[in-house]
DNA sequence: CTGAAAGCGCTTACAG
DNA sequence: CTGAAAGCGCTTACAG
């Protein structure tokens, strides 16, 4: 393996010149550079990051602490985010905590051995709890946070999730539906629930309350049982809201399995825009959340943080966008 | 931040001895070793990785090089490894590739700058070309590969993909059915397609080839696509093969949509056994590969390299296995 | 069983 | 603009 020291030899200068020459320090002369940058080309030399960052104490790692990539919401959040940190240099050491603060108690401890530079984590409500923890174990930190409880005092990037249901129950609105069910993940979904609420009273609809549905498991299964339940009980249901876009699939299958025709006799619309939503057929009109600005503002404070020294606590919220497919139609009769 | 030398200096010892009760070398005195431990809890010192790292030329970080964690496949594949490699002491850095070989090959080089102790990537096909570029590299790594050509020379954990597609075609096969149809990623899913014309060569049957349909595109919306067509150019058939399960996903919203019920008029059985498989109504009948067992080998390959000083090549083949569920059913009259 | 010294490969003041 | 020295926090021979 070459090092600095090689280089030097090579280059007939001392450790020090090499190291300016590729920190880009100007103040070594044209040639000596030239001289450097030669020899550093021919012996094919790169820095040892474990070196440096234990010189510095910067080691160009993030840590990004996720519940489950499993969950494709939070692996394309990885994902955008990777793209998003290695634009400005950076690694990621992922840890998974599958929603158990032991767990995530465990990693957050190895990765502070490890002394990455700061940290992005996706509060699955769990976590929210440990902002004390976080703030003492010293490094900074973005909270990407989900629709519990937003923890105060730290710098937190989340989704208007009550905008969502909002623009869900508004474009049925704007179709001409008037009786409306819900299929919903409940009562975590309480909020979106609420803006959907919000934007029917603006034309007075209320929706009756047999016509909201809990769902036994959050899943597709979970919300074709639920669809399944309410369009039996109430066939008159000409438009269904799902509080996710998963329990929507749910939603379109009960409605095959009833012989309902989507969009012509039942409109769906979900929220999240995950992808399988727009692979389905009919694709499914959904609210999407920005999971790239997401990506991106987690980032860009995360650096902020990292370059000035010091966090600036706050929430960010981001605007969910209503996405149109082939779910949803005027209602006509 | 607590260091090695302050543990010292509270215990009264050298920095020598602090280390070997912390390497647990047996060579501390019981009650030399009591008085340190002490002061490691009072302290509450836990060793610094990176400088341990730049001493001992183990950075205890194996890093996972995917094309993409925005496929569950990988995702699961991901976490199961976490785990694994937990076990054994390792955290993960993570690299996705997209399947971009000059992207695969500068995220390469920055995990060779930070020292990781050893690779695992899944092979996406273009990945597999750089096993001499990974070779040079030094560090011990085990693909676990794609159904693409098997690279030679180096540690691989694969699946039996032919075994795969014999099973599904087997199961089709001895539920009575004659006429099949296969709606595949082709010609990628050649070997599966092979396997499944084993299967049914050995009742003496043949698929005729308008019954083999390849996708535009592979993507549940691919599957649909492809088994409208099929379906209606050839209504008689009875079952249907999907080389993978997004596929199956799509074949049956094309049986919904052509008013055949799943599994009393039309079997159906995929392969992968991703989780949106037993998610749906009726849940898909599919072939489950190991990839759990894929995380095993593979990270206790890794750590025995690792251990021993060298990689031992080899492939390492394993089998899937059928899991029956609600699409498919014996074929009446 | 314990202590003093050198080294891992960098960076960072500090003289010249 | 360049060189010699100390230090980041560990580990590892090597004496005692």
């Amino acid at each position: 393996m070459v090092t600095l020291k090689d280089v030097a030899l090579r280059a007939g200068v001392t450790k020090q010149t090499v190291s300016n020459v590729i920190n880009k320090r100007p103040v070594v002369k044209p040639d000596t550079r030239e001289r450097v940058e030669r020899a550093i080309a021919e012996l094919g030399y790169t820095p040892n990051l474990l070196a440096r960052g234990l010189a510095t104490g910067q080691t160009m790692m993030v840590g990004l602490v996720m519940p489950t990539i499993a969950n494709p919401f939070y692996a394309e959040l990885v994902e955008d985010l990777e793209r998003c940190l290695e634009e400005e240099g950076y690694s990621i050491a992922l840890c998974t905590t599958y929603g158990q603060p032991e767990r995530a108690r465990r990693q957050l401890e190895i990765l502070k051995r490890r002394y990455i530079d700061g940290l992005i984590l996706a509060d699955d409500g769990n976590v929210g709890h440990d902002v004390d923890l976080l703030t003492e174990m010293g490094f900074p930190f973005v909270l990407c946070a989900s629709e519990t409880e937003i923890p105060s005092g730290a710098t937190v990037v989340t989704f208007d999730h009550g905008q969502a249901g909002y623009l869900a129950a508004q474009h049925l609105r704007d179709l001409g539906h008037r009786d409306i069910a819900v299929v919903g993940d409940l009562p975590a979904h309480r909020v979106r629930l609420e803006g959907a609420q919000r934007a029917l009273a603006e034309a007075s609809i209320t929706i009756a309350p047999s016509r909201i549905r809990a769902t036994r498991v959050s899943s597709q299964l979970g919300g074709f049982e639920a669809a399944m339940g309410v369009l039996t009980e109430h066939p008159e249901v000409t438009g269904v809201m799902a509080t996710h876009d998963l329990l929507a699939l749910g939603v379109l299958q009960a409605a095959a399995e009833l012989g309902r025709r989507v969009p012509e006799d039942l409109s769906v619309v979900g929220i999240d825009d995950i992808a399988a939503a727009n692979q389905t057929h009919p694709a499914v009109t959904t609210v999407a959340f920005p999971k790239q600005s997401m990506a991106r503002k987690s980032t860009e404070f995360l650096v902020h943080a990292l370059k000035s020294g010091r966090q600036r606590p706050g929430v960010t919220w981001l605007r969910p966008e209503l996405v149109v497919r082939e779910s949803t139609s005027r209602l006509t009769a």
